[in-house]
DNA sequence: TTCACATATTCGGATTATCGAATACAATTG
DNA sequence: CAATTGTATTCGATAATCCGAATATGTGAA
């Protein structure tokens, strides 16, 4: 593999990759997505403390991936670029189809003696 | 924000975004988005020892990302969905964006006796 | 300046991830 | 069966991440 592809790589998974890889940080993605947020609200409500969402929200802004505006005391986030949810939207779509495709594989060959099906 | 999406961005992370966590990871997917191969091969490649990339295949197996056959003694990887790198290749689109934007501000504003800029 | 509010940062501590080395398992050959 | 090749797993140590609590900073109003 070429060096070059390889740092770049590397670089893509420092800087943005990384930074999804937290489940708070998707759902914060998600929020700002919809609309434009202070922290507050956005602690509120994800049902977080408030030094919680500004160590997220200070990892996403590192990287460009949210913008962060100041509104008197307040400051006001909001999401970068809307091709993060494009990406985020695309491998939602793989979860659910490999979700789809193994209800199939029960719904088809049925639950038989041999494959044990226990929920959880 | 609703539990019901809450508990699906959730599941997206630990079944998908958690597997993109990590650089050899991605080089991994990158190498099997080209053609597949298998495991020697693989960490070949990437100069890796055979278990480090065992290890990483056993996570992405897991979550049904690659897909595992095997060929004699050996077992052949290959990307089970284009979709992930359809998805990479946003990211890496909003990386190189922001890369040219922030060059465009150091060449417009042009370095001044207050911002340093010294490489790395 | 002092207060009140919004946000940011620091600091242990607990959890989790990753690694290399050694080893175990699987498949083919003789 | 033993030997060889390819792949998978286990193990202990190191390192990275995340959290809550406390605290610091910043802003506007009185």
């Amino acid at each position: 593999m070429e060096p070059q592809l390889v740092r770049e790589l590397e670089i893509l998974h420092s800087q943005v990759c990384h930074a999804l890889g937290d489940p708070k940080r998707l759902m914060i993605l998600y929020m700002l997505a919809r609309q434009p947020q202070y922290v507050n609200d956005i602690a509120a409500e994800l049902d977080l403390p408030q030094p919680t969402v500004s160590r997220h929200l200070k990892i996403l802004r590192e990287r460009s991936l949210v913008d962060a505006t100041r509104e008197g005391a307040s400051v006001l986030y909001s999401l970068a670029d809307e091709r993060l949810i494009q990406a985020l939207e695309l491998l939602r779509a793989i979860l659910r189809d490999r979700i789809l495709a193994q209800a199939e594989l029960v719904t088809h060959a049925g639950p038989d003696a041999d494959s044990v099906d226990q929920p959880d």
